[in-house]
DNA sequence: CATGATTAATGCGTTTTATGCATTAGTTGA
DNA sequence: TCAACTAATGCATAAAACGCATTAATCATG
């Protein structure tokens, strides 16, 4: 049984015609059908129900079918992860973030990293809706920045930093630190802040900070995208609350307002990972 | 890439010698040391370091071997199943039983399920430390008989009956329903019975019990097999305190005092169960 | 109902890969 | 330095993979 013979049984699968899987698989139809019979034959189990018309899948093949799936699927990442250890620093290392970083953590350690590791190539990911716990353990990322605490217990994780939430407000704005005295002064401002319906971290610290203030924002634009809240308050369309990170991006006419809550930057990984050159990149991430 | 290739590979990287490894496997030195030079090709990784001498594992060698030792194990377990699927009631089907239900209803349910379905083999296990999820999700049994209620958002479960616990003396014992006004009575009895510091439904069932009566047993045996157990108290070494099924057994010159508590029993599957054989089981279960 | 279109299975020749025997080449230990 | 041990390789043979051509079975259509 090899790898492959899996792959073409998962992709007739789906296709139920030999002809059409053995053109996507790029091999003839009687080599398709010879190796799907020879499966068949070194497994003792009929997978597909055919004519010279119909090809349906059996019950042990509708099961094989989503069975393998699944381990093909893991094989992939398990080869891809083997790949990785065995280029070391000549390879490569996949790093999910939140985009609150994008702007000044982030660069410092990428430059960070280039300098002493220059033959590491980086793949970053700003996971929009995944769980990072599974990113982890599926191998679809290597270290995982994160503003939230992620209890597992096959994850460490490191709180890097703390920094204040800011309200974002453009330059000429008549609100200062010093004349904001009570939240609810802003209630005829319009905001351009996360969903606040949403499930992300952030979302939720915010929801609890007007929460907690007693204060109901006037939302007249959703986004997640610091970089386009930026823009869209210096053109004074509106007023947001993001980390003091975004400072850092130094986009004209827009102040940053310091609040009285934080946030907080983790660093996760997998549990005795034994991949040294992931190892080694977290040290430098703590050298930061 | 092969699975045999995969299975020479995890062989080596356990025997780390050419020689022995290919002895094991039952193949010549030189087409194991091909087989793995070959694997090594396809996927670009080196996984041994090696000389005329000494065979080493990589990092990434050492990463394969775990994870591919999983892999192997699970496509095992999914070709199993799917040979169970297809062969259908001509096949087998596994289940797992506490030893409490052996004298009756189990026997009951056997003969039903092969007057039904007498082509259908049956294998038999008693856990002893395992836990039924994993049991289950790893297919190593297909139906699970429990004393305790399993909560798991992927195993189904079913109560079938309840039945009382009750005190197991010896046939001459003074001991009768009328006479036992208190637990303390018991006090100077000695008691063979599942050792309390276990694990188990049943010995944490019996600590539950003991402290609802503020009781401590003077326990003189620790055993957790009914027969055995039966054996001892009908030579009058001790007393027990069992579930009502063990009356089937039998054993002459016992007695059962039904007590105040009830134990109940469970069958627990694998929720969306594809393989028609075993939910057809499950129905003939609920018949008895 | 006959015929043509469609498609999975099979015959056959060629190419590629696997296998084991024999041998080489490298690494120790005495 | 030499012998013992063992992984890698040369080589001949067997087995498997492959694709072209064809067969055989199943419909849809006229």
């Amino acid at each position: 049984m090899t790898v492959q013979q899996i792959k073409y049984f998962l992709e007739l699968a789906n296709e139920l015609h030999f002809w059409k899987t053995a053109e996507k698989v790029f091999v003839s139809q009687s080599t398709l059908s010879r190796q799907i019979r020879s499966l068949e034959d070194e497994m003792g189990i009929q997978l597909f129900e055919r004519d010279k018309r119909n090809v349906k899948l059996t019950d042990a093949g509708k099961f094989l079918k989503e069975h393998w799936s699944t381990t093909i699927k893991e094989l992939d990442q398990i080869h891809r992860q083997a790949k990785k250890i065995d280029e070391g620093m000549s390879g490569f290392v996949s790093i999910s973030y939140p985009g609150s970083i994008t702007f000044r953590f982030l660069p410092k350690f990428l430059e960070t990293l280039n300098s002493n590791l220059p033959d590491l190539k980086v793949e970053l990911t700003e996971p929009t809706d995944e769980n990072h716990e599974k990113l982890l353990s599926d191998y679809r990322t290597d270290i995982a920045f994160s503003r939230d605490e992620i209890s597992n217990a096959s994850i460490d994780s490191l709180k890097l930093f703390s920094e204040p939430i800011c309200l974002v407000v453009p330059n000429n704005h008549w609100l200062n630190k010093k004349s904001l005295k009570d939240f609810n002064e802003l209630q005829d401002e319009k905001f351009i802040i996360s969903g606040l319906h949403q499930k992300t971290f952030f979302a939720s610290l915010l929801r609890n900070f007007f929460n907690k203030h007693g204060f109901e924002p006037k939302t007249i634009i959703e986004s997640d995208f610091g970089g386009m809240i930026l823009n869209l308050v210096s053109k004074e369309i509106g007023i947001s609350i993001l980390p003091l990170s975004f400072k850092s991006a130094k986009v004209p006419d827009v102040r940053f307002i310091e609040l009285d809550e934080e946030i907080d930057l983790y660093i996760n990984w997998r549990k005795n990972e034994p991949n040294k050159t992931i190892k080694k990149v977290i040290e430098y991430v703590k050298l930061v």
